[in-house]
DNA sequence: ATCTACTTTCAGTATTTACTGAAAGTTTGT
DNA sequence: ACAAACTTTCAGTAAATACTGAAAGTAGAT
């Protein structure tokens, strides 16, 4: 059961690395992948402690990234009776997790992109110049991808798991 | 016409900065999303030269993110006859781009990361105790939706835009 | 009111990532 | 063969980002 173990940990290892790794090239910081990486595969809610010593890295550093964490939805913080200290507990269900990822992902970034093109649409509306002619007809398009995605992407983030299945079946299928 | 290009050019400049600003925080460096937003919304294709001017950067740095964004297969070089240099000029279709960023995603980052899912799901497949279990089963959960989603990818990225406008359609109604 | 067990902040530092500029390489024309 | 016009590489440097550790802050228990 021990060697069982080592194994297991091991192999967590490697996928807390590269999950950190895969954050990183997704705008995530490494760090941060790593926990969340952590948490999701623990069987139990871990606390700030346990996380700065699994990584090896400072208190401040594990705190940081373990709030941010739960500003993104992805862990949250309980208790235990006779406890003071904070636990964090990933939620788990991948379904979830991408809705919660979706959704921050489009507040955050995605309608200040929107903004953005909406006022360089405006401000180029009524130019006669070749080149504002093409400025202003790429960024109308891009407008209107971008904001049709986002739609899309409430529109799926907002069905039961079931129904997403379902509907992504028919298109494999 | 001089007072109207001015304007264009000053909101075309706030469209390159706030697309490198977006492109950081997507895990793209600033300057390549910055070169894209300029050659995007370029009536004309640009040499290096013009590009190093404009953004006011280097020469090597420039030549770095040209060629990358060549291999993202979001610009493409062209030649003039009597002119020896080479030109850049950026894919304009919002459809097309975003197939190519989706294919070259999924080709660096997501596929990797599903050989180290099936890796790790396949080494805790026979773990007996408790910690293996909740490692194994939230690996083969992620396992299965990613894969499912890059699946999912292929299909749409492989429709003609009337189709997929079509699909995206009957969602929204 | 004080102590203890925590959480939070942040100035300083380390690490990573991006950029510069100049030298080396390549291609085309004479 | 040489020169001119360009592209590519890369060692060194700058800038951005992430991390540490210690000090300050907070809240429950006595």
């Amino acid at each position: 059961m021990i060697k069982e173990n080592l194994a297991l940990e091991d192999v967590r290892e490697e996928f807390v690395a590269q999950w950190g790794v895969m954050g990183a090239q997704w705008g995530i910081n490494r760090t941060m992948a790593q926990i969340h990486a952590l948490l999701m595969t623990a069987a139990e809610a871990m606390s700030t402690d346990e996380v700065m010593e699994y990584l090896e890295i400072s208190r401040g550093n594990a705190h940081t990234n373990l709030k941010d964490l739960v500003g993104w939805g992805l862990i949250r913080i309980i208790t235990k009776k006779g406890e003071r200290k904070e636990f964090f507990e990933a939620e788990k269900d991948v379904w979830e997790m991408f809705r919660r990822i979706t959704r921050e992902r489009k507040r955050r970034e995605i309608d200040p992109a929107l903004e953005t093109l909406r006022k360089c649409r405006d401000a180029t509306k009524s130019m006669k110049n070749r080149d504002a002619k093409v400025f202003h007809k790429q960024i109308s398009e891009l407008e209107d991808f971008v904001s049709f995605g986002s739609k899309m992407s409430d529109r799926v983030g907002s069905m039961q798991h079931g129904k997403a299945i379902k509907l992504a079946m028919k298109l494999l299928g």
